[in-house]
DNA sequence: ATTTTCGAGATTTTT
DNA sequence: TCTCGAAAAT
């Protein structure tokens, strides 16, 4: 009796996951139980039986590539209109902000600002403070303004119409420089009308508050609102849900608290399992028959899951016969570990006729990459590197798109990075010049340059050259598309010809495959694509970095491999140090780490093969297998290469420092100073050599181990040495 | 005045 | 191994 011919294809937890339309209800979606299959399942059945408008129905998730996926197989059930209704979080603020921004005193053309924005942004504000980057490292300043942000306060600030754009305060001692730091930061973006990442959904949510009519408008349209991922959501995605669905009430909301990897950048699990006592009537569903991973790499998940102290009981069951079982691998060297997966790989794919794709190389952070593209490619095994947002930050690609976002914007950032690229002869001093004209008759710099480039303080450079490129370029912008904007751009300007000119092959491959990638954005368009929507939708594409080339083995970080699923997964670098990362340091990091360990297993579904590597860190300590090798019970797996027993004796230290409840009572750090001799549950006996400004760490070199490490003061295992 | 070179420092995860 | 900033060279 069911309404469809597909339903078939569910069980029952599923399809009564599919066929709950109304009020608040949550699932619980193990690995691999089919999470992907309700949610497009839902959306077809909301259009096509209950005769709901594609228009009232909205899917978010975090991801392009999750959301892209959705996209693709909603559009096989229902055809092609029917794409819209799948989106990311900052995709959907960006179409909200394109209609509603105006509300906030800012412009409808808006900049977006991915990270290399951000820093080049900063890099311009430190020249004019005079602060050094060495002193505010951009990513640590990026990381709180980011935080200083989420109180949403600023909004108000950066849109008020008297927001005064000057120059930030600078010369004298300012009392706290950070804060200057990001009141500067504040000036710039609105000076520029930009918004980072952080900005789309605050400005959002800051609309939703301030203009009621907005806000009514947004919920009148959202009628179903289904969100994947829950379990990710940050305060303001929740907020934003909440508030979308706030009319109608029908919130549907799909995750596995187990699988919660983004707790820094504010992913709060709470929401997900709090969420039956925020709202009446919660219908809660649990999926836990997993059809993606064979029972013995379910059992090594589940074994390892469990060490987990927080975390709400469930277990898997499997569904498919196993195939392997779960494979360890100790290598001597990093070196070594490449080559035995390379090796696995081709022995593997000859023996039983697989492809080079039905593998995939998961790793815990983008450096590990190396040593196994080496490997890879001494063996000859072909790949692609998935390496998020490294593809749009390759320099050629932001000089590319910095083209073009001058000819759409005027901007003073895409000006500054391209007016001397290829090199014309204009340099600090002309730029000088430019800057001191802006200001003083309140013009863009691209303006200020239109308007002297033939001043004799420009001869002998190649501006007129560069204006003329830019002008040319202008008149063609509304009549041809993008691809080909991009093609004359380059050429005109020079930039082209000194690419060609350099040697560097990966640099000419990047710029051919983000013209190709244009081609393919205005093919999936469908219509002609004006530049500026081009722009404000690559500015959030990160992660379609690279097209699979062939039939390659896929190399990507474990975090850019969710939601994905692969026959054949090798997870490498299991080592102390790297997974888990060294800068976890509490419990509760390291149960985040576990859980990192537990989205990758899960991702396989033939074979799971897990190797780590002796070496030396960065610090000079040696390294020694992780100990999430030994959480998983030792009869669920076999090892492939002996290790030494003394290795795991120091793996269990390490566990010892972040893995037991509570650290001895120690003494108070207060007693530590400059010269103290300290003790380190690992690292053994050291001196103090320095304490930070904000005692926040000492600084202390250990006996046995080459170079001094920064420990953290909060940290209770360091305590004075009796000796 | 601009470009090149050289050395030091940094390395989680990403929308 | 790669990136960034300051000094040297053109």
């Amino acid at each position: 009796m069911d309404p469809v011919p597909w339903m078939e294809k569910l069980n029952d937890a599923q399809k009564e996951a599919v066929q709950a339309t109304e009020g608040y209800v949550r699932v619980i979606a193990g690995a691999g139980s089919g999470k992907t299959r309700v949610l497009t399942y839902r959306l077809a059945y909301l259009v096509t039986v209950l005769g709901i408008l594609p228009e009232n129905i909205l899917s978010v998730t975090f991801t392009n590539k999750a959301a892209g996926e959705m996209r693709r197989r909603i559009r096989d059930l229902l055809g092609e209109n029917s794409a819209a209704l799948v989106n990311t979080f900052h995709g959907f603020c960006v179409t909200i902000l394109r209609e509603e921004i105006h509300h906030l005193f800012y412009p409808n053309r808006f900049l977006i600002l991915d990270v290399e924005d951000q820093k080049a942004l900063l890099r311009e504000l430190y020249g004019e403070m005079g602060i050094s980057a060495r002193d505010f490292s951009y990513s640590e300043i990026l990381h709180e303004i980011s935080s200083r942000k989420s109180n949403g306060l600023y909004v108000a600030t950066v849109c008020d119409p008297a927001f005064q754009a000057g120059p930030p305060p600078s010369g004298g001692e300012v009392p706290d420089k950070r804060a200057a730091i990001f009141s500067g930061y504040l000036a710039k973006q609105r000076k520029l009308y930009a918004l980072d990442f952080d900005d789309l959904i605050q400005f959002v949510l800051h609309l939703f508050l301030t203009v009621p009519e907005v806000l009514a408008k947004w919920q009148e349209r959202i009628q179903y609102l289904q969100v994947d991922e829950f379990q990710d959501v940050s305060s303001r995605d929740y907020e934003l849900a909440c508030l979308l669905s706030g009319k109608y009430g029908n919130l549907f909301v799909v995750g596995d608290p187990d699988q919660t990897i983004y707790s820094w950048r504010g992913a709060n699990i709470r929401y997900i399992n709090e969420f039956d006592r925020e709202f009446p009537n919660v219908r809660t569903i649990v999926l836990d028959r997993n059809y993606r991973s064979s029972p013995s790499i379910l059992s090594v998940s589940n074994s390892l899951i469990r060490h987990n102290v927080n975390r709400i009981e469930k277990q898997l069951v499997p569904v498919r016969q196993s195939v392997f079982r779960v494979l360890h691998h100790h290598a001597r060297t990093a070196k070594e570990e490449g080559w035995w997966i390379a090796r696995k790989i081709l022995s593997l794919r000859e023996q039983f006729g697989l492809e080079f794709s039905d593998f995939a190389v998961l790793y815990r952070a983008n450096y590990v990459s190396r040593v196994i593209e080496e490997a890879f490619v001494r063996n000859k095994v072909p790949y692609t590197l998935y390496n998020g947002t490294e593809f749009y930050s390759r320099a050629e690609i932001k000089d590319c798109l910095s083209y073009l976002r001058l000819l759409a914007f005027h901007d003073d950032l895409s000006f500054l990075r391209v007016v001397n690229l290829p090199s014309r002869g204009i340099g600090k001093t002309r730029i000088a010049f430019l800057k001191e004209y802006a200001a003083k008759n309140g013009t863009t710099l691209f303006e200020a340059f239109r308007r002297n480039g033939s001043d004799r303080i420009f001869a002998r450079t190649g501006a007129s050259e560069f204006l003329d490129a830019i002008a040319e370029g202008e008149r063609l912008v509304d009549h041809v598309p993008v691809s080909d904007l991009l093609d004359f751009l380059l050429k005109k300007t020079g930039y082209e010809a000194e690419l060609l000119a350099g040697g560097d092959d990966d640099r000419k491959n990047n710029v051919a495959e983000l013209k190709e990638s244009i081609d393919d954005f205005e093919k999936d368009a469908g219509e002609p694509t004006t530049l500026a929507d081009y722009l404000s939708r690559i500015a959030l594409f990160t992660d379609l970095s690279r097209r699979e080339r062939g039939d390659s083995v896929k190399l990507m970080t474990i975090h850019a491999a969710k939601g994905l699923e692969f026959p054949y997964v090798f997870v490498c670098a299991m080592n102390e140090g790297i997974f888990p990362s060294q800068r976890s340091r509490d419990r509760r990091d390291i149960e985040e780490e576990r859980r990192i360990a537990y989205v990758a297993f899960t991702r396989a579904e033939d074979g799971l093969f897990l190797t780590d590597a002796e070496g030396i860190n960065f610090d000079g300590s040696p390294r020694v297998p992780s100990r999430f090798l030994l959480n998983i019970d030792a009869e669920l797996y076999d090892h492939d290469g002996r290790i030494d027993p003394a290795l795991w004796n120091v793996t269990r230290q390490y566990e010892k420092v972040t893995d037991w409840d509570e650290t001895p009572e120690a003494e108070a750090p207060e007693a530590i100073g400059v010269k103290s001799r300290v003790r380190h549950p690992v690292f053994g006996n050291g001196t103090v050599l320095g304490v930070s400004p904000d005692r926040r760490f000492f600084t202390v070199k250990f006996d046995a181990i080459p170079l001094p490490k920064n420990i953290s003061s909060d940290f209770r295992g360091l305590t004075l040495a009796e000796e």
